[in-house]
DNA sequence: TAGATTGTTAATCGATTAACAATC
DNA sequence: TAGATTGTTAATCGATTAACAATC
């Protein structure tokens, strides 16, 4: 959608949103002190929310409230959109517990699994329905966004059955690369792998 | 450690390695059929190759087992690593009994949370301690890697509690930025922010 | 006014890609 | 030999940083 913006910005935009959030104050903010703060360079800052609608003022910086909203509508958290968990293990059940994606105006509906004694039952106060009813209800609900929390072995196949029923863009937290169809976008989540790398680093 | 590679390769290096053992064949891989299956382009992964102690042979390309070991090698999957995990809610315990960090030498051998129900108990086979005994039990183990599940509010002292326990590593999970000391290394996994940056793509 | 800060244009730096010699 | 592939050197591309004019 926002193809102009370079990924490496986009990254930080919630980095940003996250510290001004915390702040927890009102009146004006400059680039020179989000930078100290954050530990990163002056013109960096101003250049990402230069992406976002936020306008400084010369001689004071940002008005704090505004660039909060400003970084919020940049990131979509006031429209309402809708995600699907797969796969209810324990990573799925923790993220269905999860309430920290409603910052960004995301709303995990429901899970699919494929084994019996969850199917049926509540986690997080959402549903978990048999991956069979996983194309009606994805389509019912049209929701386009996906996290899967599958083992490795079954990610390919359920990635692809998702993206039948409309959905463009998936979390992956399985270790496989996935290839999906042209306009759907991937993001994949490691933690094994992130471990390792901060290991080696 | 490897200050010579850069992050970007680096975090390439686990993907090679996922596809490669999910090949399950022997024999030659070049170059250029790695890039052609993960999407990207054949100098890439040579150079990335290079960092490592893999070695192609020039018209047959890199013997596959010889490039998984040099692989793992690197990434220190075969020196045993332990790890913590602080905060033993949802996700904690999704890590602690999740399997996959052992393909990269890494242990969960504990966790610590202060909550009086959970301390003492097992989950996944790993105990749960108090974080009074933090200090005395990572020292005890010498575990300088640490994976925090704790909320964002106390991310930030807790992570200063563990550097000073001789944690140097930390995987962080809280929608923080923390501040830690020269010698320190934090890596951030925002569960909620990747999946707005998704969801904004 | 003097000083602080933004936003933009130019310079630098680093990573990716292209070109190609070396090898078997 | 001809052809395929590596590994390296040079060129390109993109992101970060530096410089600076504009503004209040």
């Amino acid at each position: 959608m926002k193809s102009d913006i370079p990924v490496t910005s986009l990254q930080r935009l919630p980095v940003y949103l996250n510290y001004l959030k915390s702040l927890d104050a009102e009146g004006y903010i400059s680039s020179g002190a989000i930078a100290r703060a954050l530990g990163m360079g002056e013109v960096l800052v101003r250049k990402d929310l230069a992406y976002t609608s936020a306008q400084g003022r010369t001689r004071v910086g940002y008005v704090l409230e505004e660039l909060i909203s400003a970084l919020e509508d940049y990131l979509g958290c006031n429209d309402k959109k809708k995600a699907v968990i797969v796969g209810a293990g324990e990573l799925g059940n923790a993220l269905l517990s999860y309430g920290g994606f409603s910052n960004y105006g995301i709303e995990l509906v429901c899970a699919f699994d494929t084994d019996e004694t969850k199917i049926g039952k509540t986690i997080g106060g959402k549903p978990v329905y048999s991956v069979e009813n996983e194309k009606e209800e994805i389509e019912k609900l049209d929701a386009h966004l996906a996290v899967l929390c599958v083992p490795a072995k079954v990610a390919q196949s359920v990635a692809d059955a998702l993206t039948e029923c409309g959905v463009n863009k998936i979390l992956n937290f399985a270790p496989v690369l996935l290839r999906v169809k042209e306009g759907v976008t991937v993001r994949n989540i490691d933690v094994a792998a992130n471990l390792a790398i901060l290991s080696s680093m």
